[in-house]
RNA sequence: GACCCCAUCGUCUAGCGGUUAGGACACGACCCUUUCAAGGUCGAGACACGGGUUCGAUUCCCGUUGGGGUCACCA
């Protein structure tokens, strides 16, 4: 298919939750796999609501999530009088005409639509009557004429074909009594404009798509292709609030999530291919279709991003994560890692990666390689390190002095001879010594924690004085 | 309330008339093992309910129930 144009229309009154990051990554890859072009369009109309900061939020959010869009973004904002040319033409083709209904009329109308079970909740007041029997000194608002009988038919991709009868269908505002537009006709003529092919978004927006559908025919133009995704939900199954995890992207890189990680647990909530579930980009790329797409909302699984993403930071390139990590050690430390630490973490990096969840979960399992000397130990490690423990430690440190290599299989050696000349266990000699060197009951393995600390440090973190009392 | 959508293990899902209903996460057990992870093996765990259609329904149709969405001069 060639010729491809999707689009992800945020509306800038809050951070890029991550419904709205699924939205955009479902658009981003439909049109990266059709070779198509992926474009942004920040819906401004509501300048009450809408401010900068959301703006900047949301494109920092996809920056981050590496969703990079074609062209510049259109400001919705900036379009206002091509939207009101096009509501002008209505007017002039009959297709639109001027409500002078005050609220509380309108309200009258709700209530008693309401009350009667009526489906159309504007009555028509003022779809028919005569202009010259307009009051003086009200602005109108400009309505579209919708269809009064029939129905309206959507064949959407996700959700198949969806009839909805026309006498349900309200005669929405065009253009607000200031003169400014809709949003209802802001995207109508904004996806034309912007030779949108394929308009891929959330479920909430199926029912707005009846009305929208009638007024690009009114308009005369060409129905894009629509598809709604189901929306997210949180963990219970309700709604997605804060509280379930719709935060924005940035509280989730915040949390230690890599955005590799968000691509793939996102793609694969509500679309698979087969059993696959470990997808990469790429392979989302190639993979990715409308017809994979689920009908059935999903909802957010925490522990399963935390699986993913130990996967992702396994995979990650070493220096990237040891950047990645560098604000959050500098935080712990207070200070920045000297060069020589930074060579540690490289070759510490390995061992660290494999056994974390989240680059937070790393960082806080790599602070005892850079503490001065032993690093306090927790409550459990500080058990091990018995009196017993302490002199054993003594001994071993005597032997450890006096080793040629200092390679991992050499301290091995070491340690298992210091067990079996001490008769213990080797667990019983390598627990303390992991107490004794990182503070904690678990760490990398200890020939490794070891090799990584190297000679110096590892001897100092030995001398050990026996607890007092 | 009206309209629209949805319904397979706890969760994400495969399935597109005939399967021992498959996989992944989480969970349990075991193996590996200096701890923790990782890895390996095994286990428990689902077709919401009721009618049809059909030789045969998880699959198609209808209804019920449950969940969700929408009903603005917001987007």
């Amino acid at each position: 298919m060639t010729d491809v144009v999707t689009r992800f229309a945020p509306s800038p009154t809050g951070y890029l939750h991550i419904g709205g990051a699924r939205t955009a990554l479902f658009n981003w890859l439909y049109a990266r796999h059709c070779g198509g072009r992926f474009l942004l369009r920040i819906e401004d109309t509501d300048r009450a609501r809408s401010s900068e900061d959301a703006v900047r939020a949301i494109i920092d959010g996809l920056d981050w999530l590496g969703l990079n869009w074609d062209g510049e973004p259109i400001r919705q904002i900036t379009r206002t009088d091509r939207h009101i040319e096009a509501a002008s033409a209505l007017l002039a083709s009959g297709h639109a005409y001027r409500c002078y209904a005050t609220p509380e009329e309108l309200e009258e109308m709700r209530t008693k639509a309401r009350a009667a079970g009526t489906r159309r909740l504007y009555d028509g007041l003022w779809r028919d009557r005569d202009p010259s029997e307009a009051p003086a000194g009200i602005d109108p608002v400009i309505r579209f004429r919708a269809p009064l009988e029939g129905a309206t038919v959507i064949d959407d991709k996700v959700q198949g074909e969806v009839t909805v009868q026309n006498d349900g269908l309200d005669d929405i505002v065009l253009l607000r009594a200031d003169g400014t537009p809709t949003y209802m006709l802001a995207v109508v003529v904004d996806d034309h404009d912007m030779g949108v092919t394929h308009v891929i978004r959330g479920d909430d927006h199926l029912n707005n798509a009846f009305r929208q559908v009638n007024l690009i025919a009114a308009l005369g133009w060409d129905q894009p292709i629509y598809a709604h995704i189901p929306l997210i939900h949180g963990a219970d199954g309700a709604k997605l609030s804060k509280r379930h995890g719709a935060l924005g992207v940035e509280a989730y890189r915040d949390m230690g999530y890599l955005p590799e990680t968000l691509r793939n647990y996102l793609v694969r909530l509500g679309w698979s291919h087969g059993d696959d579930e470990t997808i990469s980009t790429q392979q989302a790329i190639d993979w990715f279709d409308l017809d994979g797409i689920g009908r059935s909302p999903a909802r957010l699984d925490l522990a399963k991003l935390d699986n993913l993403n130990g996967h992702y930071l396994n995979l990650a390139d070493d220096s990237r994560l040891a950047a990645l990590m560098a604000p959050g050690l500098a935080e712990h430390l207070g200070r920045e890692l000297s060069a020589t630490e930074e060579k540690r973490l490289m070759e510490a990096l390995p061992d660290l990666k494999q056994r974390a969840k989240t680059l937070v979960e790393l960082v806080e399992n790599s602070i005892f390689y850079f503490t001065a000397g032993a690093p306090a130990c927790d409550e459990k490690a500080a058990k091990l390190l018995t009196a017993d423990a302490i002199s054993m430690l003594g001994r071993l440190r005597d032997n450890l002095e006096g080793l040629q290599a200092w390679t991992a299989e050499a301290l091995e050696k070491a340690v298992r001879q210091i067990a079996e000349s001490e008769e213990l266990k080797l667990g019983k000699v390598a627990q303390p010594l992991r107490a004794a060197l990182t503070g904690r009951t678990v760490s990398p393995g200890v020939f490794d924690v070891m090799r990584v600390l190297g000679r110096e440090e590892t001897l100092r973190r030995l001398e050990i004085s026996p607890p007092q009392q």
